[in-house]
RNA sequence: GCGCCCGUAGCUCAGUUGGAUAGAGCGUCAGCCUCCGGAGCUGAAGGCCACAGGUUCGAGCCCUGUCGGGCGUACCA
């Protein structure tokens, strides 16, 4: 179901032009009034060598009405059409039904492969409300792919090797590598994370011993590794549990650390495609020197990328090559999804275009889905605000607001405990994570406990309730939604735009994936639940009680509505929720 | 210095490949529970789209410059 490719098509006829460049002119006005899609001719005037009003004017008189369009009234330079409300509604309606909670979805991404780089954080560093963003945008984007037919590979791509180890074992050795009683594991070691790096900066030796440290794990050392493993493991453990309740999963979780035998190796391949220089006792690509063979009209980057330090340590630039090598040869990628924070654009220029000038399979597909990070917060100054720590407190909230409702007694009397405390964390979590893909990824969003836990405009909980209450009349109304119907029902000023929106969807979807911007799909939703609740309530419009044949009408559209918001939701992570 | 990103209502943001009268939410003020769920809805006030040029029939959107903010700029990741 396409709504907007069948309007092109009943229009291609009259215009006498392929139906592909119409679907792409048509645009919604801004004006409801106007129609329901309208084809400004400006476009077409080169094309066509006349002037867009006589375009619009001698389309208009070529149109034939066809069940779904009903009319084309050319308006200026426009051609504004009008559907037919209870057609409309006759297509869309029953598509979606059919499609259930799957709805949106399509087939363009069959047979192609996604990888998805994303979360990523480091081990033995706490997992703070600035890995929030990595995890939810790249889950987001995986789900939205998978929609579409992709087969996607969600990696984790843990930062599970480098100096810091040195740094917190040296920490271990000194203070304790037990917890002391009533400490949990985890929060032991960010205690000694922080302690350690407040010493290191004001005592250098303490930072050369950490260096030391980790070049006896370099080297092997079967006590280091044991201890770097037990680090590891309890790092995972922790970001589990978050995983768990974000609903996030991988396909693989791979750490820099598994590139170590991988490095030489890339290196290698460098220098025998005759990039690799040395420069300061380093090793180096120029890029400036080469990126113009890549074509493109790209501005140079002068900075070149360091692969090898001149103490023949490897660098971030290293394993970050080893693995897209991996991942070319293993996954054979069509596009590969790097969902990192924006100060890191350099890096990933750099990294691409050294792909791109070793040929590597897939190159042009690296995407570096850069986002704001979240301000107010330093990691090594202690003000760490830990993602676990917001969650909890979004679940507090989310309760306290489900007992002050005044339905409390009614909606959640028979549910158990349990169920309850699911649906405040649903709640909770919804709130964070919806408050955190409504905005386009790269704005920074400033960190205010109030903003990001908040329940009413524009949030996570004001679509989960929207959602509850369509569930809710769903429930009462005691039967499914016909599959056929009285669509006329559909037809009037106030349902007809809740329908058409219905439809919007699949294209949503699409330019979320297109655009790597899960905040489309975010405003979709909002401007759907809103032009909904509109009509409900302003309108005090009643489903159940209708006459038999507007209320099979109205169930359908409720039920269509009800199923479009659970699926953009579960795209996004946020739970759909029957009660809350 | 150079490079990248951002600048739209008091605040946080939408604004399709340039298209009709620039839209939401929060906050403020005034309203709506004899309710299929008030975590909702209605209304009001609030804008030289940072500034200046340019391209175009048409610019919040494209180009150039200026200002303001952020980030990056070789041996951290």
């Amino acid at each position: 179901m396409d709504l907007v490719r069948t309007v092109a098509e009943a229009l291609a006829g009259a215009a006498g032009l392929p139906c592909e460049d119409l679907e792409g002119l048509l645009e919604v006005p801004r004006d409801e009034a106007l129609g329901d899609y309208a084809l400004p001719c400006f476009t077409l005037a080169r094309r066509l060598r006349k002037a867009p009003p006589a375009i619009a004017s001698s389309l208009a008189r070529a149109f034939r009405p066809t069940a779904l369009v009903r009319e084309a009234r050319a308006v200026g330079p426009y051609l504004n059409l009008r559907l037919d409300a209870a057609a409309v509604a006759a297509v869309v309606l029953p598509a979606v039904l059919e499609a259930g909670e799957d709805y949106g979805g399509s087939r363009e991404g069959a047979g192609r492969t996604v990888v998805v780089d994303y979360s990523s954080p480091n081990i033995a560093k706490p997992f703070g409300i600035g890995h929030l963003r990595s995890t939810v945008i790249g889950a987001a984007l995986c789900r939205i792919h998978r929609r579409l037919g992709w087969r996607v590979v969600g990696v984790n791509h843990l930062g599970d090797w480098g100096t810091q180890f040195g740094l917190l074992n040296v920490a271990r050795e000194r203070y304790g590598r037990e917890p002391p009683p009533g400490v949990d594991p985890l929060h032991h070691l960010l205690g000694l994370y922080v302690r350690i790096h407040r010493e290191a900066e004001a005592d250098p030796s303490v930072a050369e011993a950490g260096r030391a440290w980790f070049r006896g794990l370099e080297a092997g050392e079967p006590a280091r590794l044991a201890a770097w493993r037990e680090c590891v493991a309890t790092s995972v453990a922790e970001f589990d549990r978050i995983y768990r309740l974000l609903g996030v999963d991988f396909e693989e979780t791979r750490g820099e650390s598994s590139y170590n035998d991988r490095l030489e190796a890339a290196v290698q391949r460098v220098r025998e495609a005759g990039l690799l220089a040395t420069s300061e006792g380093a090793q180096v690509v120029d890029l400036a020197a080469h990126v113009e063979r890549l074509g493109g009209g790209e501005p140079p980057i002068e900075e070149p990328i360091l692969l090898r330090k001149a103490d023949g340590a490897t660098l971030y630039a290293t394993r970050d090559l080893a693995a897209v090598l991996y991942r070319a040869e293993v996954h054979r990628f069509e596009r590969c999804l790097y969902v990192v924070g924006a100060p890191q654009a350099l890096h990933f220029r750099q990294l691409f275009a050294l792909a791109r000038l070793l040929g590597v399979p897939g190159s042009e597909g690296l995407v570096h889905v850069a986002f704001g990070h979240y301000l107010g917060m330093r990691t090594r100054e202690g003000s760490i605000v830990f993602l676990e720590e917001v969650l909890e407190e979004a679940e507090r909230r989310s309760a306290e607001t489900m007992r002050a409702s005044g339905k409390f007694a009614s909606l959640y009397a028979e549910l158990p405990g349990e169920e309850l405390e699911a649906i405040a964390r649903a709640v909770g979590v919804g709130a964070v994570v919806f408050n955190d893909l409504k905005n386009r990824r790269i704005k920074d969003v400033e960190f205010d406990w109030d903003r990001i836990l908040a329940f009413d405009g524009e949030t996570g909980p004001y679509l989960q309730y929207t959602h509850a209450r369509l569930a809710s009349i769903l429930r009462r109304a005691g039967e499914g939604p016909p599959r056929e119907a009285a669509w006329g029902e559909c037809a009037d000023e106030r349902v007809a735009p809740v329908v058409r929106r219905i439809a919007g969807l699949p294209a949503a979807v699409r330019r979320a994936a297109a655009d790597h911007e899960p905040s489309i799909v975010a405003g979709y939703l909002l401007d759907l639940a809103q032009s909904w609740n509109r009509v409900e309530r302003q309108e005090g419009m009643k489903v159940i009680d209708a006459p038999p044949a507007r209320r099979g009408a109205l169930l359908a559209v409720v039920a269509a509505l009800r199923m479009t918001l659970a699926s953009g939701l579960s795209l996004l992570g946020v739970r759909p929720l029957a009660r809350m």
